[in-house]
DNA sequence: CCTCGATTGAAATGTGTCTA
DNA sequence: TAGACACATTTCAATCGAGG
């Protein structure tokens, strides 16, 4: 398979029709239907199937125009790059976000990151942490931010650059929180309470503090992704925890009330990177400039 | 039955590799 | 470095098949 098979074949798939693809490409009918039969040799599939006089892509087809044009996407990339020192793949800046991460403070660590002068394009990808970690280690991620930092158990080498820690609040609805605001925390006894995964760093977290104070709240939803919790817990369905550095937000953006503060169990947060000294200037920016900004400026006032 | 587009086989041409 | 060779690509001519 080479270049040439797939040109063909990317413009017989956009013409719908090989005599077109040949007009357009300079090149005899003959010529594109050979090199599109030993594409689909290679390929071991059918692209093409006929439909009236003109060719319609199979699904195999569909498939394989995928990757051609993201593979010429490449190749145009390529030839830029050579020509622009600072390259597209350099500008773009591929991050994973652990779902259990709220909304907020991953805005507000990706923000330096949107400031720099060269224009990286974000790209944000959530999910859970070790398919992350997984996309880290193959490259296609070139930041990864978690609550927990990769430890051993998870058998990739990287790195994690603290970003900072902070304590949680308890967040409810206005209602919800008047009723359970009073006698904080022993009121949250029996609480409807929304809360992270078991598996989750705040989930533990939370399970401990809970233990500590002999509270046994009622668990209404239990779940890893923070943006459901915090929808639940803006419907009234419950009390949910969100880190204390972003308590003004939340109630200014949300219109949720705080109803006590948890500091005694630091919430740590982590951008995981492949390299120790890090140069993409993306991962700069969040390693260094959020490090610095976010847990200073945006803690609330006592 | 004619036209148009796809396909096939044979031959020509182009390109890369090996060897003396 | 030139010539031989292998292989890929392209073209020409003929054929097939669908649609009008």
């Amino acid at each position: 398979m080479n270049f040439k098979h797939l040109r063909y074949f990317l413009v017989v798939a956009q013409e719908g029709s090989i005599n077109k693809a040949s007009e357009k490409l300079h090149l005899t009918p003959q010529t594109i239907s050979g090199q599109l039969k030993l594409l689909e040799h290679e390929l071991g599939a059918r692209l093409f199937r006929k439909q009236g006089r003109n060719l319609k892509l199979t699904k195999a087809g569909q498939h394989a125009l995928n990757y051609a044009e993201d593979i010429f996407l490449l190749g145009d990339e390529l030839k830029q790059s050579i020509h622009n020192p600072v390259s597209l793949k350099q500008q773009r800046f591929n991050i994973g976000i652990a779902d259990v991460l709220p909304k907020l403070i991953t805005y507000h660590l990706l923000e330096p990151a949107l400031n720099l002068n060269d224009a990286s394009r974000l790209i944000c990808e959530e999910g859970p942490l070790p398919s992350l970690l997984a996309d880290l280690a193959t490259q296609k991620l070139d930041l990864v931010l978690a609550d927990r930092p990769l430890d051993a158990s998870f058998h990739i080498r990287g790195y994690n650059h603290l970003l900072g820690e902070c304590g949680l609040s308890f967040f409810a609805t206005r209602n919800v929180a008047a009723t359970y605001r009073a006698n904080f925390p022993a009121s949250l006894e029996g609480a409807p309470m929304l809360m992270p995964s078991a598996d989750t760093e705040r989930g533990m977290g939370l399970k401990r503090w809970f233990e500590r104070y002999k509270i046994r709240p009622d668990i209404r939803v239990e779940c890893a992704d923070t943006a459901l919790i915090e929808a639940f817990g803006l419907s009234g369905a419950g009390i949910f925890c969100a880190p204390t550095v972003i308590e003004q937000q939340m109630t200014r953006q949300y219109g949720v009330e705080v109803i006590g503060r948890m500091d005694d169990i630091r919430e740590r947060f982590y951008a995981i990177s492949l390299e120790r000294r890090v140069s993409h200037p993306g991962v700069l920016a969040v390693c260094n400039a959020a490090r610095m900004a976010l847990f200073d400026e945006l803690e609330p006032p006592e």
